[in-house]
DNA sequence: TTTTTTGTTGATTGATGAGTTAATAAACGT
DNA sequence: ACGTTTATTAACTCATCAATCAACAAAAAA
């Protein structure tokens, strides 16, 4: 009974598969039939849509990291003010990662797999560029000169708070993380004095 | 040619090789056979003294947490103020995780580990908490009221630069993080005014 | 209507790797 | 001298898994 079409629908179902059981085992042993059988299929199938376990692991990767760039696009677009799309970014990065509630355990092991496979570490870097543009960029007007230095430091904040929501046993608290991070932005802004003499104006969202 | 007393010199070569075959390979999957090699024996011996692969990932996880927590312990005791407890701290946490160099790579996939394994788990736990600790002690006598939040916010922190600085190809550069997070820490003190009234004194290091 | 393309899986292959065993040998205690 | 303990490994077992194959079914194209 073979429906045509099939081919999206079914590397849809083995991408949430991969991270549903990344998620579940919190680890990256999971087999090709583990995945294959939560995604409604044979092994066979799955190696037969992806060619490789690797691919699966990557079309993965790069599906969290594509909803996660739409979200962050999404809610700067509708930020005016510098500060509000600062908060956006920190919003999405605590929020959209989560859009499949089990993706959190992924990430980890994703970060894992950056350190061995290249195109891993690719798409990592990717990720990682794009919130350092991201940051800079909405830091700018508030405080030119440190804004490369703050941006760095938040970039670490987030990746540390995630890590330890990460591990932690207990459910993840998004809020509470922002609300820890905004409280450095705002001391760090605060220092320049008020808003600031904003020498750039606000285009629309970086990249 | 049985010399006796061999095994407490097996077991460490075992741990030593262990941490660099990880670091080496930036991942969990190594064999016990290149371990052993890598310790210059047969796989079966290095069963022989642990048992199990677990269990000597359970033991390097075990010494990199032992030398760190005594290199602590070191650097707090001869550190006066409460303002310098906290940078020995900070110092302690980038470099003598370096203190085999390799082990910086093992530490990502300790965290990996601890997500599955309840042993792995503990022992970080402990690592945590103890650093927690002495951050919350060495914050008290500056900020009495938000210690607790400093703490958390410089222990994400920590981590945070720590999993970059993993996961980046570039050689780690330990002083580049110190001075980043210092740039916080002074920030977050500097709002409270100056050195502060500090009702507790400061007595020795805490755990 | 035949052929081709697409979907699908059970069974198989081939590696790999953790853990065990059997055997050897040197030191030690008695 | 002799039995026991400690050190050591080559060879083996057993399980797991990624990947492939052979085969079957149905839709679409010819």
């Amino acid at each position: 009974m073979p429906k045509l079409g099939m081919e999206p629908i079914r590397k849809a179902a083995l991408v949430k598969a991969t991270i549903l059981e990344i998620g579940r085992l919190r680890s990256l042993d999971v087999t090709v039939t583990q995945i294959a059988k939560r995604a409604g299929m044979s092994s066979a199938l799955a190696h037969h849509y992806f060619g490789s376990k690797d691919e699966i692991f990557l079309a993965a990767m790069r599906h969290i990291l594509t909803i996660y760039a739409a979200e962050v696009r999404g809610a700067l677009m509708i930020s005016k003010t510098a500060r509000g799309r600062l908060e956006a970014i920190l919003r999405m990065s605590f929020s959209a990662r989560n859009f499949y509630g089990e993706s959190i355990g992924a990430w980890l092991n994703f970060y894992v797999l950056a350190q061995t496979a290249p195109k891993a570490a690719r798409l990592l870097a990717v990720y990682q560029r794009r919130l350092n543009s991201n940051l800079v960029h909405a830091l700018r007007p508030l405080a030119s000169d440190r804004a490369t230095v703050i941006a760095l430091t938040l970039g670490a904040l987030i990746d540390g708070v995630y890590l330890r929501e990460a591990l932690a046993p207990k459910a993840p608290d998004g809020d509470a993380a922002v609300t820890m991070i905004l409280n450095y932005l705002d001391l760090e802004l605060g220092r320049t004095g008020a808003p600031m003499i904003s020498p750039s104006n606000s285009f629309g969202a970086p990249l």
